[in-house]
DNA sequence: TCAATGATGGGCT
DNA sequence: GCCCATCATTGAC
């Protein structure tokens, strides 16, 4: 499993959503790891786009959009659930790309334990389904996904045929912008409406 | 099968 | 005090 380089991510968010389908990402937590391939991502950048956290600026919150790129950036919502997102560049940029789905390929009985679903298709078909069932929380905000127990290492690439792309889900603004990145045909997509939406 | 809804907590104005 | 980049459960068809 190699690692990817560091310009690998230094790229803006929208091409680096592409870019992250078909990549893999891993956890290890006390010795368990687990893991799945990225089947399905969303790109949100700066100060021009509302949807994005880092839209009003370097808040506390938002500042880590604003640093280097290939870093873990971890937020709670919706009082219950944590999500992924992977900073992107190029350089101090804002940016940043949420992880929206993974097709389980690693440590399968780890994740169906924490997340109490026997279906693989249940595991990580959602953004805070995946942080649940890899066991990720603020904890992990700020790690080095080149270099820590939270990293994306190279799978396969997919080709331009194999990539779909539509509008992001589950936000209020700018909801015209076809953000959203997913591999066509697979069975581990997050939300049912979406899929409907872009078939 | 699908739409509606409650749980629940941190960040920001 | 209001907003959320969500999920599981409910109850109607």
């Amino acid at each position: 499993m190699k690692a990817l380089p560091k310009k690998f991510f230094d790229v803006p968010a929208v091409e680096l959503a592409r870019k992250l389908l078909g990549q893999v990402l891993i956890h290890k937590s006390s010795g368990v790891v687990c893991g799945g391939r990225i089947v399905e991502t969303e790109a949100y950048t700066g100060l021009g786009d509302p949807a994005s956290h880092a839209a009003r600026g370097p808040t506390p919150r938002a500042k880590i959009m604003f640093g280097p790129s290939g870093v873990a950036y971890v937020y709670f919502t919706y009082g219950c659930h944590h999500c992924v997102n992977v900073v992107a560049g190029p350089g101090a940029e804002p940016g940043a790309v949420l992880i929206r789905a993974l097709e389980p390929t690693i440590g399968l009985a780890g994740m169906i334990k924490r997340r109490k679903k026997n279906k693989v298709e249940d595991l990580c078909s959602g953004p805070g389904k995946l942080c649940q069932a890899m066991g990720i929380d603020l904890s992990q905000n700020g790690w080095d996904l080149r270099n820590s127990d939270l990293k994306i290492v190279a799978g396969a690439a997919l080709s331009d045929a194999q990539v779909a792309s539509g509008p992001r889900i589950g936000i209020s603004k700018a909801t015209d912008l076809p953000w959203r990145f997913y591999e066509k045909g697979s069975r581990f997509y997050s939300a049912r409406s979406a899929v409907h939406k872009t078939v």
